[in-house]
DNA sequence: GGCGTGTTACTTTTT
DNA sequence: GTAACACGCC
């Protein structure tokens, strides 16, 4: 981040427009901004809050909220350019992340240890299963999945126990008993503990209503009405809050979202001001126009249009690949086309999917063509199994109660505790109505019949190893060096190797990825921002940021690839959108849920589309391997709802497509003694499409060399 | 009683 | 590509 001089004032609202200008001069009482996408919602979020500062409002009297990580970081680095940085900084960050802070301070109120552990889906699932082999014995025919959800919507407060849910009721009520037990959290706990903290132990909400006399919440329609709740109390007696949001964007109703919110709002808050920003500042006008009539189908929304001065021409291309190595082959090779003749640098290219499970096939041909790339989101390397054993210690280290990570570790690596060892300390530690950890520690120096000498010699293994570093780990600071010796110590190293007895690649790569993990830990305890690094904060940490943010600094350069969820909030030159395909944008398993989540589906497609300002290209594969088999696929039918004129249907002239396609993978396959790729054996698939303005690769190409992506209108150049 | 091996099915989106 | 399960071996 380049240094730059605090801005003066006045300065601070001068190149906005006059709506924009409202808002952030609307510094007092509650204030709703729907703001459209691209219309410089965060822009004019970040200047309300220098503008907050510079009216001297101390900063750490602002609590802003963002729904995730990266919104998160990218405010704090532009108010820290807008504002002065000898003053306190906002507090910004998720609302997860402020549950934590809440409960770190007031939990043990409820009776939960401060030195919680917080579950995430992974944990969450194995103390499910765990409960269901007790609760329901041999009716293993429950689907902890949905079992997972409907806990997490009674306890949000979205439904209610019924007739059609009650076979999941005893789990519930077991999985609530264990976590206390265990003193641990899950992430819906995050936001309804503080909550109960609210209504049970009035100071708390004191206290926070003292600390926070201004609040902002972005993103405002993902919001779940418990978040909203919190929102409520804590602003309720300043009455300053600003909540910014666009209905059209709302993407995570099925965690929760609820439009109620805004019904909520405007209930609580009547004498509320409303700004509405529509110009939008990003897209192309073609673009923009697409968009509008994609959004313009579903019926349930509030009525408004983007509108821009932005013009260029043939900004959305859809090509319709053979199956998905020839699209991910097509990205690839477009990226480095644009990137190469037209200047444009890779970080101005998001390509975006609607499952993680697209991305591997488009990482493989980005790596093919040497283009660099960053993967947002996807499986985190936090849930990398090497990973998550190295963290599942450290919980345990940090809190003893903690039987989802003393199980997952106690005989990893292998140290001859096996089933049986386990079911009994499981049955003990019922008895004794106390922890398996203390449960371990009192067997091995009691006299029990149950436990033979072996056994015992290998608890105490166990219990030896984690023990000296429950007393190192209560100190902050040099946790890095603690876990390096820890890691030692475990030999986690040759169990690694052993995993992996014939090849040892992925054994080194295990380990690296742990050695970077202690790497990550040693960088976040020395930056200078952790006021206390405790092993506490370095959990929660992890817990709820997805991949670390510090990496991304390095990798500055490079191709974004992510789901589209990832990417809202976030604006790119030049954006693909792979699988544009009917059962994945609209999802099928989303359908099945219920026919009316297809408005979802269109907003998601929305969201997509709009994360471009100068150039769409959409993918629809005519087969896809799905899982085991190959299926045929057709388009997406929100393909229709863009206008005919605004789409060019990008054919390859085969002879080239033939001879370049295929040829690195071949190349490969070749050097490696395998037959062709069979993925050029396909069924030739009807792909009946409206004509369509149709356009050689060469000359595709070629355009983006001459012209540079055609662009007439005022869009400023691209970067070179 | 623990462990290695071979089999299965599973992949929507995320804090 | 992986995690969970069943089976038979040590």
């Amino acid at each position: 981040m380049p240094k730059r001089e605090p801005k003066p004032f006045d300065s601070l609202t001068g190149k906005l427009n006059g709506r924009q200008r409202a808002a952030v001069e609307t510094t007092t009482g509650p204030l709703l901004i729907i703001a459209g996408a691209g219309s410089g919602k965060t822009r004019v979020i970040t200047q309300r809050i220098a503008r907050l500062l510079a009216e001297g409002v101390a900063g750490k009297t602002i609590l802003a909220l963002t729904f995730t990580n990266k919104a998160a970081k990218e405010m704090r680095e532009r108010v820290r350019l807008l504002s002065d940085p000898t003053r306190s900084a906002p507090p910004i960050s998720t609302f997860h992340s402020f549950g934590v802070q809440i409960l770190r301070e007031w939990i043990t109120l409820l009776g939960f240890g401060r030195d919680f552990s917080i579950y995430d889906q992974i944990d969450k699932m194995s103390l499910l299963k765990e409960i269901a082999r007790e609760v329901l014995g041999a009716r293993n025919d429950v689907d902890l999945y949905s079992c997972a959800q409907t806990i997490s919507a009674v306890k949000t407060g979205r439904t209610e126990w019924n007739a059609e849910n009650d076979l999941y009721r005893p789990v519930a009520d077991v999985y609530r008993e264990h976590l206390r037990a265990y003193n641990a959290v899950d992430f819906d706990d995050l936001i309804v503990l503080p909550l109960e903290l609210f209504e049970r132990h009035s100071q708390v909400l004191d206290a926070l209503r003292e600390r926070y006399r201004y609040v902002m919440v972005d993103e405002f329609q993902d919001t779940s009405t418990a978040q909203y709740r919190i929102v409520e109390a804590v602003a309720r007696k300043h009455r300053n809050l600003c909540v910014v949001g666009d209905d059209d964007q709302s993407i995570y109703s099925w965690r929760g979202a609820s439009s109620l919110n805004m019904a909520y709002f405007e209930r609580d808050f009547p004498e509320r001001r409303e700004i509405k920003l529509e110009q939008n500042y990003r897209s192309a006008h073609d673009i923009l126009r697409a968009a509008n009539s994609v959004i313009a189908h579903n019926r349930n929304r509030k009525q408004k249009e983007l509108w821009t001065g932005l013009r260029a021409d043939r900004c959305i291309e859809v090509f319709f690949p053979a199956d998905e190595y020839e699209e991910a082959r097509f990205i690839a090779r477009t990226v480095r086309a644009i990137a190469g003749r037209g200047g444009v640098r890779l970080d101005k290219f998001g390509i975006l999917v609607r499952t993680n499970s697209l991305i591997a096939p488009i990482e493989e041909a980005l790596l093919g063509e040497n283009i660099a790339y960053r993967v947002s989101g996807g499986t985190s390397f936090f849930q990398r199994k090497e990973i998550k054993d190295i963290i599942a210690y450290l919980k345990l280290i940090a809190n003893p109660d903690d039987n989802v990570s003393l199980l997952r570790v106690v005989n990893t690596p292998r140290r001859g505790i096996g089933r049986k060892t386990v079911q009994m300390l499981r049955e003990l530690s019922a008895e004794r109505r106390e922890s398996l950890y203390s449960t371990i520690q009192a067997l091995i120096h009691a006299e029990d019949g149950r436990v033979s000498f072996k056994t015992r010699e290998r608890l105490e293994e166990f219990v030896g190893i984690i023990e000296p570093y429950r007393a190192e780990f209560l100190a902050p600071r040099k946790l890095a060096e603690k876990l390096g010796r820890l890691i030692d110590d475990l030999n986690i190293r040759g169990h690694i190797v052993s995993e992996h007895p014939d090849n040892e690649r992925p054994a080194r790569l295990k380990f690296r990825s742990v050695m970077r993990f202690v790497d990550m830990m040693s960088a976040w305890e020395n930056d200078p921002d952790v006021v206390a690094p405790t092993l506490f904060d370095f959990l929660a940490r992890i817990a709820l940021v997805n991949r670390d943010d510090n990496q991304e600094e390095s990798d500055r350069r490079s191709v974004h690839l992510m789901t589209i969820h990832a990417a809202k909030g976030l604006e790119f030159d030049v954006v693909f959108l792979a699988g544009v395909e009917d059962g994945l944008i609209p999802h099928a398993r989303a359908l099945e849920e219920d026919e009316s989540n297809i408005e979802e589906e269109r907003r998601l497609f929305y969201v997509a589309i709009t994360r471009a300002k100068r150039k769409l290209l959409l993918s629809a594969c005519r087969t896809r391997r799905v899982m085991r088999e190959v299926q045929e696929r057709a388009a997406s039918p929100f393909l229709d709802e863009i206008p005919d004129e605004l789409i060019h249907v990008h054919e390859p002239d085969e002879p080239v497509e033939q001879r370049d396609a295929g040829s690195f993978f071949d190349q490969i396959r070749a050097r490696l003694g395998l037959g062709r790729s069979d993925c050029r054996k396909r069924s030739p698939t009807p792909c009946v499409y409206r004509s369509r303005m149709i356009i050689s690769t060469r000359r595709f190409f070629a355009r983006f060399s001459s012209e540079s992506f055609g662009a007439t209108g005022s869009l400023p150049p691209f970067p070179v």
